[in-house]
RNA sequence: GGGCGGUUAGCUCAGCUGGUUAGAGCACCUCGUUUACACCGAGGGGGUCGGGGGUUCGAGUCCCUCACCGCCCACCA
């Protein structure tokens, strides 16, 4: 009787028509969405999405984040936890904004032109079709997410939570609305908060321009100066004071006189003020308050007037004179070549500084002086701050800690203000009498809180806010804060937010605030952050660098899974990661040989199949210690958030343990023709058990490989995989016991093959050739083990006849040993020349072994004061080689 | 100017609380059409773990120091 060849699966696995089918599997299955009410005792384990911007495409970034969160989850479901991923969209409203902004030139239109209302209608339109792009990418990726519970962060439920929680903010004063220095961004024109103005070391110029001091009648003395130094000559007519250092003596005796600004003749005061630098420059500055954070604090010390000499385009406004209405860098120019005229630019040099520009469209960023609504968030950082360093949210991996610490206990008020229209409207009104209102009312505020006028009265802010305050609401507010859900009481707080590293502060660090605040309970805790994917030479992608992998083609090309082996295989957290070509390759490579293997065991059903019978064999028990062990393992990372580790456990598991060494062994069992049926049929039953165990620990890394391959498991393996038609929805596999005895013999005969192999390679045997052996066992145990396993040792060593019992035969010099005896080869392949060099090298490097394991058991400091397992192992140790040795003939010197 | 991370095989990277002879994948060399897989199999070569000190019976792992590389934060115009 012969096995049958046929497959039931194709000789490759074609992923860009399996994986869709699959997902719509999984997706009628309601395969992703919580039982209605949690299995009795189950833990939750609840994952907080990143959700992606609306107007991003898919890149590597995304496809990362979904896998390592998808991994997760998958795994958690298997245990049978109460497990919910949410998915969503984030509204990103200044980044939406530049996207639509650009659309719309193209059309020929401008915000201005459409108008606030129009405009807004326009962007829905815009959000609506790539809202479901974005859905789509993500289920082609394989994340399995919720989508019964797709959220936006401009949704209604995400409105209402945006109104309470700003009231909240509002009525414990923490929110409030004032004139301050912030970020201005010209080109959006809006505000933007610190983290959004990314400061680029730059070449400047250094101009050093002459003050005349103010003579008796408060007129330019023609004769005497201060000279400033300055990078931005275009601010002069911002300028209120002239400041140097307090103790500086070349300008001890200006002090307290004052200078004349050049073109508007303004008199400046010149102060002392220890801000001041003695060594840059002339040791002299032109104090701005209201254009430059520094001479701000300066300004408010000493009660200088703060002059705004910027429109919001960044043009020169009134205050500016004949130079009003000049773009910025224009009137610069204008500026230093009237100076130049009038003899007053004293000099220019080259000056490398630091200049701050938008994170959206890389415009020079403005300090500008306007009324704002903030959020103090210093009490709030204090109780996020608190929770980290007392461990109920851990932050992985953990050095992130110190630097949320730094930016925590550094923090400034956060302008949560936006001068845009795409967002979620500040809910204020003001009265006539500048009363605000802070109302959480959908239709808001029935009449001003202090003064009762109607709401007819009251005219709304037009501010909207910050993208980051709705998506610091996240974790809760798709749950239904601030109601008590069902959704709230069963699945907040979450257990693990996971994220880049590059949004720990814009996102992280804001939903710990306001969570806490809000809820009174840490959002999550864990945060698992990741590092960023890199090309071949470690360069950032981006599309004005050409270089970037799109995760959808190569999803076409090898599959979601191969994509998924490559980006989390050898990544630890939080470290950035060079994606190369052999990366990817090495993932289809894996996708192939799991499918491979599928193949063969499918293939290897006996026909007719026989009741299972008798003892499992060598090979059989074996395979299933080393499969506890691993599942053992691959449990332990993944609880332990170790997701290169466990993808590292199952990959080695799977090939070298499952295919190169069992499947190896097994065919062996299943293609004796004197074996009875009944035992090739348990080696079959045994091979699919172990086989679907291995699919259901690979699951999470390859859940559309795995899950095509269930399916026809189970019609030919039904008691592999229980009855169970959809692995997405298997348990988790139990760990049995390692058997060690039975880890040790096959260890053992790998140990004997291998050296078999090695001295055939050596001795430049053909391959394909059948060899005797000869095998001169160590002792009564060795001689049991190397019977038990002749029939392995043949096939794969590729050894006929083999010889058990050479104990007195004379031993060739090309002879090998290992921990079983000794072993040489029949024939004329005995007698080679490299196969004896070989065997003389293998003798040396065992006499040195053996002397240097006998100075250090030798060494009393060592005996004595190692534990006594670590000593015990060299001495077992010790005794092998010598085995060994003695069994080749020599005493071990 | 602060702070953090990195430096391990030709390349990309793992190495937990210090404990055998430091691992993996890729690349390289040799061999192979054994009916799952050449996107494969078998065998092999290759590392004074960035330099220097120290603690220890024992250090890639802990401490100090130096050198490069990278990142984050920051108010010298």
């Amino acid at each position: 009787m012969t096995t049958t060849a046929r497959s039931q699966l194709p000789p490759r696995y074609e992923a860009a028509s399996v994986e869709p089918a699959i997902y719509e599997r999984w997706l009628a299955a309601n395969a992703f969405t919580p039982a209605p009410e949690p299995p009795p005792g189950a833990k939750r384990f609840v994952i907080t999405q990143p959700p992606p911007n609306i107007t991003g495409a898919l890149h590597l970034g995304h496809a990362l984040t979904a896998f390592v969160e998808d991994i997760l989850v998958r795994y958690h479901r298997m245990r049978g936890d109460d497990t919910l991923w949410l998915p969503g969209v984030d509204h990103a409203g200044i980044a939406a904004q530049f996207v639509l902004d650009r659309l719309l030139a193209e059309e020929g239109e401008t915000r201005a032109t459409l108008g606030r209302e129009r405009y807004l209608e326009r962007m829905w339109l815009f959000i609506n079709e790539t809202r479901d792009i974005i859905g789509q990418q993500h289920q082609r990726l394989g994340a399995s997410l919720d989508w019964s519970r797709l959220r936006f962060t401009m949704d209604e439920g995400s409105a209402r939570a945006v109104r309470v929680a700003f009231k909240r903010l509002w009525d414990a004063g923490l929110a409030y609305r004032g004139e301050a220095l912030v970020n201005w961004c010209p080109r959006c024109r809006t505000t933007i908060s610190d983290l959004e103005n990314i400061k680029h070391d730059e070449a400047g110029t250094l101009w050093t321009i002459r003050y005349h001091l103010a003579d008796a009648d408060g007129r330019p003395d023609p004769d005497r100066w201060i000279s400033v130094a300055t990078t931005r000559p275009e601010t002069i007519f911002g300028d209120t004071a002239v400041a140097v250092y307090p103790e500086d003596e070349r300008y001890a005796d200006l002090v307290g006189r004052e200078a004349i600004l050049p073109f508007l003749g303004r008199r400046l005061p010149i102060i002392a003020d220890e801000h001041v630098e003695r060594d840059f420059g002339t040791g002299a500055v032109k104090i701005t308050p209201a254009h430059d954070f520094d001479d701000y604090e300066v300004g408010r010390r000493h009660g200088l007037p703060m002059i705004s000499i910027l429109d919001e385009d960044a043009r020169l406004n009134e205050q500016a004179g004949e130079f009003a209405g000049q773009d910025r860098y224009d009137a610069r120019a204008a500026v230093l070549e009237r100076l130049r005229q009038m003899g007053d630019l004293e000099g220019e040099a080259p000056h490398q500084m630091v200049i701050g520009r938008c994170d959206r469209c890389g415009t020079v960023v403005e300090p500008r002086l306007s009324v704002q609504w903030f959020v103090n968030v210093k009490p709030l950082a204090e109780r996020a701050l608190a929770s980290v360093r007392e461990g109920r949210t851990r932050i992985v991996p953990i050095h992130f800690e110190k630097v949320f610490a730094h930016w925590m206990e550094n923090i400034h008020d956060w302008a949560v203000g936006r001068q845009l229209w795409w967002g979620h409207r500040i809910p204020a009104w003001y009265c006539p009498d500048g009363h605000i209102t802070v109302s959480d009312a959908a239709d808001g505020p029935g009449a001003c809180a202090e003064c009762g006028r109607p709401a007819t009265e009251l005219t709304q802010e037009t501010d909207i806010f910050d993208t980051w305050f709705s998506s610091g609401l996240w974790p809760f507010s798709t749950l239904g804060w601030p109601e008590q859900t069902p959704d709230l009481q069963r699945f907040y707080p979450t257990q693990v937010m996971e994220t880049a590293y590059e949004i720990l502060f814009f996102w992280v660090a804001r939903m710990m605030m306001l969570g806490l605040f809000l809820t009174d309970v840490e959002p999550f805790e864990t945060v698992y952050l990741h590092g960023i994917v890199r090309d071949p030479y470690g360069q950032k992608m981006s599309k004005t660098k050409g270089n970037v992998v799109d995760p959808l083609e190569m999803i076409e090309e090898i599959g979601a899974d191969a994509l998924r082996v490559a980006l989390v295989s050898g990544n630890a957290p939080g470290v950035d990661q060079r994606l190369t070509p052999a990366k990817l390759t090495g993932g289809r490579n894996f996708t192939n040989k799991m499918w491979n293997a599928a193949r063969f065991v499918l293939g290897a059903a006996p026909e007719p199949m026989a009741q299972p019978d008798g003892d499992e064999s060598l090979p059989e028990r074996w395979i299933r210690s080393r499969l506890a062990a691993t599942i053992e393992r691959a449990t332990r990372q993944l609880d332990a958030l170790d997701l290169a580790g466990y993808a590292a456990t199952v990959h080695e598991f799977a090939w070298s343990d499952y295919c190169d060494w069992y499947l190896e062994m097994a065919k062996v069992e299943l293609r004796r023709d004197d074996a009875p049926a009944g035992e090739r049929a348990r080696v079959w039953r045994t091979t699919t058990e172990t086989f679907a165990d291995l699919l259901r620990l690979l699951h999470p890394l390859l859940p559309f490989v795995s899950e095509a391959i269930w399916e026809p498991l189970g019609n030919a393996a039904p008691w592999a995989t229980g009855g169970e038609p959809l692995l997405v929805r298997a348990a988790w596999p139990a760990a049995a016991a390692v058997d060690g005895d039975v880890d040790r013999t096959v260890d053992q005969l790998r140990d004997l093959i291998r050296a078999v192999r090695d001295q055939r390679t050596a001795a430049g045997v053909a391959a394909g050739a059948w060899l005797p052996l000869h095998v001169a066992p160590a002792g009564a145990a060795e001689r049991e083990t190397m019977a038990g396993g002749a029939r392995y040792l043949e096939a794969l060593a590729r050894v006929r006849p083999l010889d058990l019992a050479a104990e007195g035969s004379a031993r060739p010099s090309s002879a090998g040993s290992n921990a079983l005896g000794t072993f040489w080869l029949g024939s004329d392949a005995a007698s080679d020349q490299a196969a004896e060099e070989r065997a003389a090298a293998r003798r040396a490097e065992l006499r040195e072994q053996v002397a240097r394991l006998r100075t250090l058991l030798g060494n009393e400091a060592f005996t004595n004061r190692a534990p006594a397992p670590v000593v015990e192992r060299e001495r077992a140790r010790l005794a092998d080689l010598e085995a060994q040795l003695a069994a080749l003939g020599e005493d071990g010197g």
